[in-house]
DNA sequence: GTAGGGTTAG
């Protein structure tokens, strides 16, 4: 079968062929290059150019023009790419190359650069094919191509989707010709082709140490955005691995990433759940000296994510040995740790030394660290120090509060219950001229709800919607949802649905919220309807809302249903975990089913889940439930002795309280001390249930004794304990002991 | 590097 090309190529050896020619033209031709403007003067090379170049164009029949030919040869050298230039086809220049080339008073640069202008006219005509036979002609006349026409070869051949030409090209090149240009160039086109490969094997050749023509800048920006754009778990994830490998060794030729790039790369990396790497990358890099503290920041920040603190201080002792300076970003996360672990009192301690310069470094604290810091207070409780700091920010470091500053110290007195306070922190902002945004809006919401003001919480969302323009998100609506679900009113909850769904797709959690809220209220299969709404939209349900659906059927006494949902779960490839094993556990074994219960417990431990104390108290819950207090002691005793399992406060107090119901007041007192023995701590529960048992046999003085060993203890009574005394004590005429013990004083 | 929505079992 013939190809194309080697048709093509055929015509091109024709035009290799000089052809015979009349004499006729020849000598007009002649005649219209001895017309010159001037006779005393010989023509000017401009004149003789341009005198050939209309000869050249006016006549396809000029090869055999000795003459014309004479004249091209006297011009010097770098008249001759002009003149093809000025053919306009890549024919037609071809032709003309032809027409000088074989003279031996031609050098081959002059030769080549009118090749070049040949392969340049082809490119812009896009003559793939020609420009295949052009690179075959190059090589069989052993016409070096410049680096420039070979960059336009390459980078033509790319354009047209053959980047194998492109590398076929630089493969024919002289190593004189394979400058540092041209290797970028292929370079770059390989990493856009995803040759990901060959790339790295180019990348690799170029960075050697003693290379004629080193790596630049220039190739350091061709691989790093390539890098960047790079998608973890795709095909290619191993090469580009390997090319980022090779980043360091531009190190050996004096070039290294800019420390933007190289927090682009870090935070990629790290984001990509590649901490390794980001730390063996920066390390590398910290070998060079160049790293500055904005990359380091990155990889902290990652650190922090995975909560590897050890590498963190370890970290930050080699920033300080590598004299990298901290600044206020890199305290701002140490700060933020320290908030979020709740040690307010260390992070401003932190702040306080930083600022003050106090152990050689001194920040000046910017409005990001300040709203940390009150973010952090109001998260403790502490509004009231967060309201000062906010104080103390403007005023002492001129720092504007911004909405967040103001979001954080409404969530705080909206949280404690002062939705006023929120309120009027909400009027100074916009009396300050900052702007509410949805996230306040959304706080405010939220408080209202918590504290039993959904009315309030509504009308106040639909207040901002018609004055600020905050239409509410996802949030607002999954917050008044969950609220409306909370106090049964489904009927509002489904409408705010829709309206949510009018405006745009509700999110997995605005989903979970009505799942979560029909569960509750008691409707769990309009909420399995819901969920299958959830997965037509492309949600999956998540372990928790799967759980949360299996304790709503189970609940409802819908035991069937719930072991339908494990099914659906497990089809749809979500493990079940402890907690589902246990909810199964707990509802099969109180409705008496052991059986298909300990089918769960075995199936659980053959999924790969350790029972748990949960798992244990479960168990005994029901075979106390079902009157089996053997077999409940029975699972106690074993986990005493496997001592793999601790039993907990609650445990104790099923025992206790159960042993108290069926009369045996003395086994539990007993069962009272060995918890006590064991270091397990009682709390109102546990005296609750031993107070009823005592009252149930009247063993005052007993009593007596447990109620200030409960003061003692710190432990408050509820009003289950105050309804146990009130009956017992008021019965036996003991109101004064009574009364002495709510007052916090001895009783016995 | 900072703010808002749910967390299931005894």
């Amino acid at each position: 079968m013939k190809s194309p090309i080697s048709a093509s190529k055929q015509c091109i050896h024709r035009l290799l062929k000089p052809q015979k020619s009349s004499t006729t033209t020849t000598t007009t031709n002649l005649r219209r290059l001895s017309v010159a403007p001037d006779p005393i003067q010989p023509p000017s090379h401009e004149q003789l150019t341009q005198s050939a170049i209309t000869n050249l164009k006016s006549t396809d029949d000029w090869t055999n023009n000795t003459i014309l030919h004479q004249q091209l040869l006297s011009l010097p050298s770098n008249f001759l790419p002009k003149i093809a230039r000025e053919l306009e086809t890549s024919i037609k220049a071809l032709k003309f190359f032809h027409f000088i080339n074989g003279n031996q008073s031609l050098s081959p640069l002059s030769l080549s650069s009118v090749f070049q202008v040949v392969i340049e006219l082809a490119i812009r005509e896009e003559d793939s094919v020609s420009l295949v036979n052009l690179l075959d002609l190059s090589k069989e006349l052993k016409i070096p191509l410049s680096p420039h026409s070979a960059t336009l070869l390459m980078r033509y051949f790319f354009r047209v989707k053959k980047i194998q030409n492109s590398v076929l090209v630089y493969e024919g090149l002289d190593p004189d010709v394979k400058t540092i240009g041209v290797k970028n160039t292929l370079l770059d086109l390989l990493m856009k082709s995803d040759r990901f490969r060959d790339a790295r094997h180019l990348l690799d050749e170029m960075l050697e140490p003693d290379v004629k023509f080193p790596p630049n800048e220039v190739t350091l920006n061709i691989i790093l955005p390539s890098l960047l754009r790079w998608n973890l778990g795709n095909e290619n994830e191993n090469e580009n691995e390997k090319i980022l490998g090779l980043v360091p060794k531009f190190g050996i030729h004096g070039l290294f990433p800019s420390n933007i790039w190289l927090t682009q790369l870090i935070t990629k990396l790290c984001r990509s759940y590649r901490n390794d790497k980001a730390w063996d990358l920066l390390h590398e890099f910290m070998k060079f000296g160049k790293v500055e503290v904005a990359p380091c920041n990155a990889l902290l920040s990652g650190l922090g994510k995975a909560r590897n603190y050890d590498r963190i201080n370890l970290f930050l002792k080699e920033m300080k040995e590598n004299g990298i300076k901290p600044d206020v970003v890199t305290f701002g996360m140490l700060v933020n740790h320290l908030c979020k672990s709740r040690r307010v009192d260390e992070a401003l301690d932190m702040f306080k030394k930083t600022r003050e310069g106090i152990d050689g470094i001194c920040i000046k604290p910017d409005v990001i660290l300040y709203n940390t810091l009150i973010d952090g207070l109001c998260k403790v409780g502490r509004q009231e120090e967060g309201l000062s700091l906010m104080k103390k920010m403007k005023s002492e470091d001129n720092c504007i509060p911004t909405a967040i500053t103001y979001n954080c110290l409404i969530d705080g007195f909206c949280k404690s219950g002062e939705i006023e306070r929120s309120l009027e922190l909400f009027d100074q902002m916009s009396n300050e001229g900052v702007n509410p945004t949805v996230v306040t809006v959304n706080t405010l919401v939220d408080g209202m709800c918590k504290h039993g003001r959904i009315g309030n919480a509504m009308e106040f969302f639909r207040k901002m919607q018609d004055e600020k323009g905050i239409k509410g998100n996802v949030v607002t609506y999954s917050t008044l949802i969950s609220a409306f679900c909370s106090v049964n009113n489904i009927e509002k909850a489904t409408s705010l649905f829709e309206e949510m769904e009018s405006l745009g797709s509700p999110d997995a959690l605005s989903y979970y919220s009505l799942i979560s809220g029909l569960t509750q209220a008691g409707r769990p299969d309009d909420a399995s309807f819901i969920a299958s709404k959830m997965k037509k939209a492309g949600f999956h349900l998540d372990l928790v809302s799967y759980n949360t659906l299996i304790s709503g059927f189970c609940k409802r006494n819908k035991l069937d249903k719930a072991v339908e949902v494990l099914k659906e779960m497990e089809e749809s490839g979500m493990k079940a975990d402890g907690i589902t094993y246990n909810t199964l556990i707990s509802y099969f074994s109180q409705k008496g089913d052991f059986e298909t219960a300990h089918k769960f417990l075995k199936q659980m431990i053959n999924d790969g889940n350790v029972p748990t104390v949960v798992t244990y108290g479960t168990l005994i819950h029901a075979y106390c439930l079902a009157g089996n207090l053997d077999e409940a002691m029975n699972i106690f005793n074993e986990m005493l002795i496997t001592s793999k399992v601790h039993p907990n406060t609650v445990i104790y107090n099923i025992l206790i309280d159960s042993l108290c119901k069926h009369g045996k007041v003395e086994r539990a007192l007993s069962m009272m001390d060995t918890m006590l023995q064991k270091g397990v701590k009682p709390n109102t529960t546990t005296y609750n249930a031993m107070l009823k048992g005592l009252s149930s046999t009247k063993r005052l003085k007993e009593a007596l004794i447990l109620m200030d060993q409960m003061r003692n203890q710190a432990c408050d009574p509820d009003y289950v304990t105050m309804e146990i005394l009130n009956d017992w004590l008021s019965a036996v005429g003991e109101v004064e002991k009574l009364r002495r013990f709510v007052e916090g004083y001895q009783v016995a």
